[in-house]
DNA sequence: CGCCTATTTGATCTGATTCAAACAATGTGG
DNA sequence: CCACATTGTTTGAATCAGATCAAATAGGCG
């Protein structure tokens, strides 16, 4: 039981800790931490577009992301998370929620009850920081990926797309060999990026035939890191992955 | 002199006390905060992408926007920046500047020292929880713009962009008889939509010619204002001015 | 095997861009 | 107070990146 409930945690732990050190005491804080942990079926929602929840999410397996419909039913996907991501962090301080949060694939998630997330900003200051500053970055990448909607084509947004989930899932050890999970739908991609499925499909042949990248059976294969970079326009700043401040 | 340096921190109270009430000593705090007040000229950048700043920029008087450039040269706005804003509070737990902040207009602008906001959040963590949410609130207006630029079209896009602007003006007080001052120019709110100044042009011909607003000498009248949330598909929510939670 | 979901292809259409130039407003120095 | 420069708005015409519609193909799985 002990153990059962303190694997989630340890993804959330990994999550920081790829952002900065933690002290003993302050890895024994979130260990602590209650939490409910629940297998979920994939294409679930979490919380929904009005809700209030008293509880945020910690995604301890699997994709999830976050999303919006527009009143003609488009649908606006804003950010994609994976495992030790608390995707609704923001429910600490806004009461109701602005846009849902959904799993992409059959997922463990921890559940935590907002007032101890808040009971921990207030008895460990500097773990507050590193949330914070997490929310901050996650700010940063909807603001790249404003950037890339606005005023990029389709083929640099999708491979900068791809060079983004590289980076943010090599840094929580899940790159292996040029390789990372990658369980997206086209049509999913098509959602995050402000483009149909179809130019999608028609754009990834592209990246393919210049063997860029290789992207099979949920799998992400970079084959070429420095044209990719190149050709999407990615500079890693933005994910603010230096660890300097997060102290 | 003291009366000079106070109207600045007077701007902050302001804007915070349209998201919570604040106590008479935590006023006080902000008064007391160290700061350095100038007067800027239009378009010029107070922070650059790329700087890592020792101080926080509030607006004081005057509009201001975040930015970056795509490698091609194409400008993202990012956010229309009014007084009452600390544009770059990122900069309290992200160490780099991941994009530029500069004034659109003559601006009167005071440079908080980092550390300053940061002794403040400790003492008093409740300014600190109210920060953190200014900064979850405009992460919440980034995934607005997103959706915007990546799903709705170019007429429900500006005249989102118009309730969005008429709204958070309103919040600080600078709304008088449905007009509030929007120094902008065409092709300002291009960069910011995603769109052609062109295309701006001829759709702002639109929204005037069917009597929903006007729009001239820095100054945006709405004239139906039912109307013009329905053609933004414009749903307040994400402005999270509920004030609720902000305690 | 057969169902369901995802990918792929083909053909056509369109919202928005681009390029180019005219026009209006505002400010500047002589 | 006017000529002129500068910046912003408006118009027109041609073009294009990406959307839409429709249908075929391919995988995965109970």
């Amino acid at each position: 039981m002990v153990k059962a409930s303190q694997a989630p945690a340890q993804a959330l732990i990994v999550k920081l800790e790829s952002i900065t050190q933690l002290s003993k005491k302050e890895k024994q804080a979130l260990l602590d931490l209650q939490m409910r942990v629940q297998d979920i079926r994939a294409d679930q929602d979490l919380v929904r577009e009005g809700d209030r929840p008293s509880q945020c999410c910690l995604i301890v397996e699997g994709f999830a992301c976050r999303y919006k419909f527009t009143d003609t039913g488009k649908r606006q996907i804003f950010a994609f998370h994976t495992p030790g991501d608390v995707p609704d962090l923001q429910s600490l301080h806004l009461r109701t929620m602005d846009h849902s949060l959904g799993t992409l694939t059959p997922s463990t998630v921890a559940f935590v009850p907002r007032e101890a997330l808040l009971a921990l900003t207030r008895q460990h200051p500097r773990l507050s920081d590193i949330l914070w500053r997490d929310t901050l970055i996650d700010a940063a990448i909807f603001r790249e990926w404003m950037l890339g909607i606005g005023r990029r084509s389709a083929k640099t947004r999708i491979a900068h797309l791809f060079c983004e989930m590289f980076c943010r899932l090599k840094a929580v050890g899940l790159e292996k060999n040029g390789t990372v999970p990658l369980p997206l739908t086209q049509n999913e991609v098509g959602d995050a990026l402000g483009l149909s499925t179809v130019h999608i499909n028609r754009t990834l042949q592209d990246l393919r035939a210049e063997k860029l990248v290789e992207w099979e059976r949920d799998v992400l294969t970079v084959l070429d890191w420095e044209r990719l970079k190149q050709t999407g326009e990615f500079d890693p700043l933005y994910l603010h992955q230096d660890q300097e401040w997060a102290a």
